[in-house]
DNA sequence: TCTATTTATCGTAATATTGCAATATAAATA
DNA sequence: TATTTATATTGCAATATTACGATAAATAGA
């Protein structure tokens, strides 16, 4: 018990619900923000822009890392890092079936 | 130590955090999929649809609701759950400053 | 009213996440 | 080589999430 139940789920439920759960912290969408607003990649500045402490803002990262949402390179001493377009394609067909949904909806009820 | 500093982010930031957390679990996926699939309304179906224990499937109906990402009324004896559309319109602005982003790029690195 | 049906809540065990101090690693430069 | 700088890892305490059995609540119909 407490452990999610990944089996039962299919491989497109659960790599959805990686990508989702990634997003869900205001750490992690701060991140995000901050590469979008910047419109590059950063290199060795994302600690700064952070109240959290460097331990802290290194695993953030590599959970966003993980799941595909951005990636770095190491450039030098410092390392850069962007948005990583896969990840985000992933998650745009859910939302693509989301907005036929609501265009389409039939309004039996709610 | 241990919960998450919301003090330190932003309203938005929290906001779509949340919605992001929400979505942030395959059986919870698994269910909008479902109320997307069947294109309306669902009244007392949703337990049936799910690999897990009814009070499991009624606590992730309760955290999609309380995340305004899906709407339950009282129907006689049965509920009818169908989604949301403003938990999921909040999330769009993020989305479109995601594709934004994607299309000027500037692919300084990377 | 009694019973069946449906959904919610409580309590609890197992597991995961969050945050940080301390420390390690790795590259640039003096 | 030694030092500095940037980032990662380890270890741990606090807290949150996940799952479900037991039970409660609420409605429909006999």
């Amino acid at each position: 018990m407490g452990a999610t139940k990944t089996d039962f789920f299919t491989e497109q439920q659960n790599e959805l619900a990686i990508l989702a759960k990634a997003l869900g912290h205001p750490a992690r969408i701060a991140i995000i923000e901050y590469l979008l607003k910047v419109n590059t990649c950063i290199c060795g500045d994302i600690v700064n822009e952070l109240p959290l402490a460097q331990p802290t803002v290194s695993q953030h990262l590599k959970e966003l890392k993980n799941a595909g949402l951005i990636k770095g390179n190491f450039e030098g001493t410092s390392i850069c890092y962007c948005i990583n377009e896969a990840g985000f394609e992933k998650i745009k067909g859910f939302f693509q079936d989301v907005a036929k949904y609501l265009e389409n909806k039939k309004n039996l009820c709610c």
